[in-house]
RNA sequence: GCCCCCGUAGUUCAGGGGAUAGAACGACGGCCUUCUAAGCCGUAUGUCGCAGGUUCGAGUCCUGCCGGGGGUACCA
């Protein structure tokens, strides 16, 4: 795609290459702070040393020799110390930047960058029989920005849910069960039940040698597919993903595939194999297939001693998997930061055994939580924080809020607004910020309703709505016509036009440095224009005609605008509230 | 020991070589007879961890050190 934005710095960079004073290479541009009152600026230093003349002069010398041509968007250019500063062209710009959100609506913002290509995205990936904490919250609000990125760029995006459900303890839970039952709860309840009666059956166990036995039987008849424990198993994996999807559906998040490690069961033998003849492994004297992947990384096991397989093994399997059945361009894995060195492991032996094809590995890490005290987060220590609470939380203090704000409103509209408010104020504040930070755990900052978060962000899309819904009750503001548009001449008409015109290049920017947060960052600002745009420009109140149809398209492109960057982190964007 | 992250305002954080380092929260003072006060306006607060280096230019890149966190083969 090719946008108002994009067309202007071309522009921009073709006048300073047609000034013939600049090595093609030097041709440069980038966009100064906020508070330099230019779009785009031309730094002197380089090319000036090589003409031989000082920075200062250079910039005027290359000031005289730019030729504007009419109807470019280039506005004034202008030289100001070593600097040649570049202003759009407030009406041509406006009217093309509007014109493009009016036709693209909600594709404003897209791309087709990333055509042809595939991407998967390994994220959220609970474990079964367990609830979902705060480190699978993470990985599934950020996993499904970025899948909601890259979609918009045009990539094929394939949503994997790589679900724990597999590994030794499944013997002890199913003993657990077989002798319990399955606990009568609901939802996340019963998840939690499910830990509290795994963490019983693992005390048995230790204390009880026959039931010690019957977990270890469990656990084997498992491996060798005895239909009993399979469909003992498969019955929890089944009830956890019933559980955690109603979560899921909360936060709009959806996958296209849930297999999971077991699925990679069958393929496990065969990818020892592989390993075991390439050159980066050997058998130690245990028996234990050892994997060095290069001095630069410590080594590790593919194999235990005891025949079984690993978290590596079953990586690899699915690397591999992934690789044939879908021929990625990418895959993403969005796992916490502590799991870095395995990934990279991973990865190099991937490359090792000529597994890639070409693929890029990528880890997107994410920082861990602590509480107030800077302990980690456990069960154990009883600081966990689990999803379904976090979400009901964040939907009571919004309906506190609501409440006291909208009487007017039916029981129904105050609890979906809260709902649409308190899910976005979640799904905000994990991804608001570069999510390698670790982050104390603040349920203040976390549940945030106001300043820098989904809800202020919301109230302003909510205010323009409001105003377009009195638009269309009036029915006495007609479509603007491109000379209406030149009547934008209010520096907060002009700072909010060219906010909206950067989305497309912010999400671009997005998808290839894997940063939700550039996104967030884009939506903030963007509600903060609206808000001078909002106190400076009366709408309705405009009091010429054109003026007034004007400011209703502006509106109509900012709420636009602003619902598509909202769109991209998984935040819906509720008419009124 | 080795490897990876982090260190910017009282607090939480933006800032991916360029011009005067920006927000939010918290504090203090103002603004609802005017398109939603989850808002707006104003005030105060910085040795960008320390020391070198590269560069015309460093919060940003490199090296070393200090401080914090994480990882370092039969868990995932």
């Amino acid at each position: 795609m090719y946008y108002t934005i994009d067309r202007f710095e071309r522009q921009v960079l073709d006048t300073l290459r047609a000034t013939d004073l600049i090595d093609p290479n030097l041709v440069v541009v980038e966009r100064p702070k906020a508070a330099i009152p230019a779009d785009l600026a031309f730094p002197t230093f380089r090319s000036a040393r090589l003409h031989g003349t000082a920075p200062y002069a250079f910039a005027q010398k290359i000031t005289a020799a730019i030729r504007v041509p009419s109807n470019s968007l280039i506005g004034a250019v202008t030289a100001v110390g070593p600097f040649v500063n570049f202003r759009i062209a407030p009406f041509a710009f406006a009217e093309s930047v509007l014109t493009e959100i009016q036709t693209l609506e909600d594709a404003y913002g897209h791309d087709n960058i990333g055509a042809g290509k595939t991407v998967i995205i390994d994220y959220s990936s609970p474990n079964v029989a367990k609830r979902m904490h705060i480190g699978h919250i993470r990985s599934t609000i950020i996993g499904q920005a970025l899948a909601n990125i890259l979609s918009a760029l045009g990539f094929a995006v394939v949503r994997d849910n790589h679900l724990g459900d597999w590994g030794k303890s499944f013997g002890v839970l199913l003993a657990g069960i077989a002798r319990e039952g399955i606990p009568a709860r609901e939802g996340e309840q019963l998840l939690a039940a499910l830990e509290d009666l795994y963490a019983r059956a693992s005390k048995t166990a230790e204390a009880d040698p026959g039931f010690d036995q019957e977990a270890r039987d469990w656990g084997r008849r498992l491996e060798l597919g005895d239909p009993s424990a399979r469909q003992h198993w498969r019955q929890m994996v089944d009830l956890t993903i019933r559980v955690n999807q109603a979560s899921y559906d909360r936060l709009g998040v959806q996958f296209d595939h849930t297999y999971g490690e077991s699925f990679y069961e069958p393929f496990l033998a065969g990818i020892i194999e592989t390993v075991e003849q390439s050159a980066v492994a050997h058998r130690d004297t245990s028996g234990a297939l050892v994997v060095n992947v290069g001095e630069h990384f410590p080594t590790f096991l593919l194999q235990r001693s005891d025949g079984a397989s690993l978290y590596h093994t079953r990586d690899l399997a699915t690397i591999q998997f992934r690789i044939e059945t879908f021929r990625p361009a990418q895959i993403i894995y969005v796992v916490g930061a502590p799991q870095e060195l395995y990934l990279r492991q991973l990865f190099a032996l991937a490359d090792a055994v000529g597994m890639v094809h070409g693929a890029k590995l990528v880890h997107v890490p994410f920082g861990t939580v602590f509480d107030a005290s800077g302990q980690p987060l456990s069960t154990r220590r009883g600081n966990m924080v689990y999803l379904e609470d976090l979400l009901n939380r964040a939907h009571a203090r919004a309906r506190t809020i609501v409440d006291g704000s909208h009487a007017d409103l039916s029981e129904d509209e105050r609890d979906d607004i809260a709902e649409a408010v308190g899910i976005g104020a979640v799904i905000y504040n994990d991804l608001h910020q570069d999510p390698l930070r670790s982050i104390t755990l603040d349920w203040n900052q976390m549940l945030a309703m106001d300043g820098d978060s989904a809800p202020y962000i919301q109230y302003m899309y909510a205010r323009c709505r409001s105003i377009l819904r009195r638009v269309a009750d009036s029915n006495e503001v007609t479509a603007a016509t491109p000379d209406d548009l030149s009547l934008l001449a209010h520096p907060s008409e002009i700072d909010l036009i060219k906010q909206l015109s950067r989305l497309p290049q912010v999400t671009r920017e997005a998808g290839a440095r894997y940063a939700p947060n550039l996104v967030a960052a884009w939506c903030y600002e963007t509600a903060r224009f609206i808000a001078a745009f909002y106190r400076d420009c009366p709408v309705l109140q405009a009091e010429q005609a054109p003026l007034r149809a004007a400011r209703v398209q502006l509106v109509d492109a900012a709420s636009q605008a602003l619902k598509n960057g909202l769109q991209l982190l998984g935040i819906s964007a509720p008419e009124r509230l």
